[in-house]
DNA sequence: AGACGGGGATGAAAGGTTTCAAGAGCGCCC
DNA sequence: GGGCGCTCTTGAAACCTTTCATCCCCGTCT
């Protein structure tokens, strides 16, 4: 991650490149094959109306040309665009790599391309890519908002651009949008350590601007008042991003605690943390899950291939990045399209960081 | 990965949107704020040559009729694009989310926007994404390439789109390239098994389309010859896609060899390869590294947290992103520009899959 | 007082495509 | 042989910005 940057020396070897060449267009094409304009527009976007001779003298010419279609020209004039996008938080977490996927899936279904941007949890870059993408007139946009109150958000159904929230409910009546009960997720994993006997439990996570960490950790404290137990049992680790190394960083301080002090048990607003977590503790000496129990959030792939097999609140990734870009497609294309709010529903994998021996 | 998507039934509801809106252009802001079309682009593109009265005319008259600029018309006039994009092999590998984040690091140093794309190992997706890309007129590309030999691929230079080899080396005289000599990689790899004792050694990898692939395992080859080795000591396990799931697949394989005949180490093409190896044959009852000593590609961040901590080859992933994204801003803003063909090392790094106890 | 210069604003042209109403050519039928 | 209908092709308008040569207004210099 950062270690990785050791400036390594590189060999170089260098060579001239050739000049640059002008572009042919549709103009050129059309003298080259003795056709007007109009025709190879045709041939580009109704080939069935024209004459199969015809065609292929113009197929010819493009090929010989090289000739390349000016997408913005067409955009331009024919108003609409082949693309959604995707702004994801963060490229790094397998979670939203999967939900890509789902995404990408139901695209291609649709004839569409799928561009991808990350904001990276940064909200600057997060209101440059909307901008960008609204300028660019995508055909809509799926996000995961890490400001979901962010005025620029609700502005763009309003002046046209459909907007689909992925992983986040908003009240908001503009937007469709995709989640998985993240409350219901945190109730799920306390009220299992609850069970296995654990009372002084960690809560990892963070920051709070970013709302499924807020509705993991709400989840948790309804788990504890439902078990009548005070809250002060939940003992809150906040972190900086939802990362493997800021993990790290939240095992050491746990560790570093006195042993009666210390929490029995640890539930992470997500795996990336949990891992982190887990390796920390692990290499300062403490076993897993023994000493600390573990639960993650989103049973991402590598979470079972883990040093201890993580306990995890699994989400269906595809399955909701198939489903928000469903309803874009829905929300571009049919004209009684009514704004819906879908909630999926957690489960909870148990493995061995959790229980133990099975 | 396909277990996630049973069919959650989620809950629906609905509700109706509001109507779609016109959109305002430059000529619309002119006409609110009583100056001239030209002067409204002046303040868009060189705000520091219109007086700041009128500016403050025309930003609030933009502000107002919401005016969202067209892109597509900027840039069919200005004739510039201010996108990189970076067609990746598979968004599921966290090594090309690094090699991603390099590549954003410097664009954003550049004032220029990163679209990610993905192929996921497919050539017909790979040939689909350059084209849109191409008819984007996108300031340039840079690709992992699925197929390095694709007429495409070369022909773009010599259209006018910038496009810069990642993690590849291409002989051609057509584009930049920056790579990690895998060759060398795959040395380090196996040389260090041999030093260890091992002379049954898998190599898993696959499929051999991708170049990496069959560089790593020339390596492979090459640190056997150079040991005096019969090439027959590299047992040969051909995988149909980087995945953890082959990996998996590529485990049963292994573990069902008997004891005798089954190799003591294995070589993997990468890390997603040997945790998914790894994962199956510890839970089929192999132990790492007394029975099988495992070696991966990558050192992703998941190798270190893995269930036993992997031997990796590292390669500079952010290092390589950035470095590919100025080569690819210098092509295209610097008339003097050469090609060039950046190689880095690679570096082993031995953790206890096949070192054990430290 | 008149010429000059410069900061600002202007308006028309250009950029490559799609669209669409209209035209051309041709075979067929009565 | 003339008219009709059909298929295919045509050419110009429109999409929205940016660009750039031009113009205007005023203050300044001689």
């Amino acid at each position: 991650m950062s270690v990785d940057d050791a400036e390594a020396l590189p060999e170089r070897t260098r060579r001239r490149r050739a000049p640059k060449p002008h572009a042919a267009g549709v103009k050129a094409v059309a003298a080259a094959a003795g056709v007007s304009l109009g025709t190879v527009s045709n041939v580009l976007n109704r080939p069935e109306v024209v004459s199969p001779l015809t065609r292929a003298k113009v197929e010819a010419a493009m090929a010989s040309l090289g000739f390349v279609r000016n997408e913005s020209a067409r955009q331009l004039r024919a108003g609409s665009s082949r693309i959604l996008a995707y702004l994801m938080l963060d490229a790094g977490n397998p979670f939203f790599t999967d939900v890509a996927k789902g995404v990408e899936e139901a695209a291609q279904a649709a004839g569409l391309s799928v561009f991808l941007c990350t904001s990276s949890e940064d909200a600057d870059r997060e209101a440059a890519y909307l901008d960008l993408l609204e300028q660019q007139r995508v055909q809509g946009i799926l996000i995961t908002p890490i400001d979901q109150n962010s005025s620029r958000l609700r502005k763009l159904p309003s002046r046209g651009t459909p907007v689909v929230v992925v992983d986040r409910t908003l009240d908001d009546a503009e937007h469709c949008s995709v989640a998985v009960n993240d409350i219901l997720g945190g109730e799920l994993a306390i009220s299992h350590l609850l069970e296995l006997g654990h009372e002084r439990i960690a809560y990892v996570g963070g920051p709070n601007t970013i709302g499924q960490v807020v509705d993991r950790r709400e989840g948790a404290r309804r788990a504890l008042r439902t078990a009548g137990q005070p809250l002060s049992n939940l003992i809150e680790l906040t972190t900086g991003a939802l990362t493997v190394a800021e993990g790290r960083g939240a095992g050491q301080r746990l560790a570093g605690l006195p042993a009666d002090r210390r929490p029995t048990a640890a539930f992470c607003a997500n795996d990336l943390l949990a891992l982190g977590l887990l390796q920390q503790c692990v290499s300062l000496g403490l076993r897993v899950p023994e000493d600390l129990a573990i639960v993650g959030y989103d049973d991402i792939e590598f979470a079972e291939a883990a040093a201890v097999p993580l306990t995890s609140v699994r989400q269906p990734r595809q399955l909701l990045g198939r489903t928000a870009a469903e309803l874009l497609l829905d929300e571009s294309s049919n004209p009684d399209h009514e704004h819906q709010r879908v909630t999926f529903t957690p489960e909870l994998v148990v493995r061995t960081s959790t229980r133990g021996t099975l």
